[in-house]
DNA sequence: TTTACTGTTTGACGGATATCAAGTGTTTTT
DNA sequence: AAAAACACTTGATATCCGTCAAACAGTAAA
């Protein structure tokens, strides 16, 4: 199997030496749908780079339901954070989503090529940078949101991402029910009432929007960027009789 | 003015040389209560560290409310993670709660000084990975737990931190409940709650813990950790007995 | 095909929290 | 001291969303 892992923007500066460094404490992962990679708690010395399917990153709740933090696509490090602490330990737990392939490499081999190379360095804290970056908006979905309005959003990103107003949802309605924070049940309710409101048509997991423009108000998205974050937004109350 | 910057943990490993280099491109400013140092947005080509009172990271929502996502205290920095971006914008407004002193300081001059000392890299490393798991803690909080267990945790943390069971609250009851993502109103009903309940007493910002076991229980607090994230924790259903 | 099984939908219901509105202090200003 | 401003409390009401339970569909297994 020859898989070059400077696909990953991490690694992207490595030079052959450092890759087979790396690579010499690397281990190939395949797992099941469902199969845990490591639980919240576990100690932390290995980071994961997943090279075919998707890997959910989840906090379980007294209560038993789990918050998805984030779905992690092929191309893509994560738990690399960690190994900048003292203690590390996985503050997630992540598991396939389908059946998935990673590779695992060692914190302290890769912290000694980091300790020889400033390019790496400084694309490490890009990373993070950007990954705090993503956290703050996550919060910002959660608090200053409705569960309409997280799913409007989310439906508004899927759009743009596929450049199509007919799109198929990234994964079974359960589990981005689950990433945004509500009940499936919740989740059927809202795409039921946008139905009924004529704004978008499902069928399975088909979607297709018909009133783009409404669908953005509803999820009056301020990018992160927050370029008006001020005004008010006065279609707030047409909104509500929009959706009766 | 003297003031030492290696008090912060970002600054604390840079020798005379390096601190005089930083200095050099730093701007002290002082904030009246409520002062705006800048808002979400904006370009972020300085970082900042607080020397004194407090200084308020926030977002607002297109209904006008805000959601406070941290609040810093003297001796820490904030926004140094944005230097690693291509254009730098500052994903959240910072403003001054009450009278605050801060240092700011420019990025590009510090990322030269971080380019040649791999101890400051990571050092800066390990700020932004705690960070990243604050941020985590953020959103479990956030997501998976109700009004009055975030605000349980709250009381909990900071009992903790006083090493008293009794203590002032760190902040206005408004702050704090913009913080715990709740309205000022549904703070005071909780409040009163616990002090009917007998769990505490209160004076005008003086908490007085007096069943400090319930309250632990109502905050049911696994740490960022997660010994036992799995456990279904039995209290559930006699706790909701207990508060009637 | 029949039978499970899992994921989704639908309905009835309740509870937690926001909203609106008024009232009470408390601090600041004049 | 009086007035104004602000922060907090309290009450009544609305609403969103979660819970529980049952029906339904699509898929895999027997």
């Amino acid at each position: 199997m020859n898989i070059d892992i400077r696909m990953a923007h991490l690694f992207s500066t490595l030079n052959d030496d450092q890759v087979r460094q790396v690579m010499e404490s690397s281990h190939v992962g395949t797992f099941k749908d469902g199969e845990s990679l490591f639980e919240t708690g576990d100690e932390a010395n290995r980071f994961f780079l997943v090279i075919g399917g998707q890997i959910k990153l989840f906090r379980v709740s007294s209560n038993g339901d789990q918050k998805i933090i984030d779905i992690i696509q092929p191309g893509n490090t994560f738990a690399e954070a960690l190994m900048f602490m003292e203690h590390p330990i996985y503050p997630v737990s992540a598991e396939a989503l389908g059946p998935a392939k990673v590779i695992s490499f060692d914190s302290r081999r890769f912290l000694q090529i980091l300790s020889e190379s400033f390019e790496v360095c400084f694309r490490i804290m890009g990373t993070m940078s950007q990954r705090l970056r993503g956290l703050i908006k996550e919060i910002d979905d959660l608090t200053l949101q409705s569960a309409t309005t997280r799913l409007c959003a989310m439906l508004l990103r899927r759009m743009e991402e596929v450049g199509q107003n007919h799109f198929t949802l990234p994964a079974a309605k359960g589990v981005l029910a689950a990433r945004l924070s509500m009940k499936p049940e919740t989740f059927s309710r809202i795409l039921q009432n946008l139905s009924t409101k004529k704004i978008l048509k499902t069928k399975g997991n088909e979607i297709e929007v018909v009133d783009c423009d409404l669908l953005r108000s509803l999820a009056h998205l301020e990018s992160i960027y927050g370029l008006e974050p001020e005004q008010p937004c006065v279609l707030n109350k047409e909104l509500k009789i929009a959706l009766k």
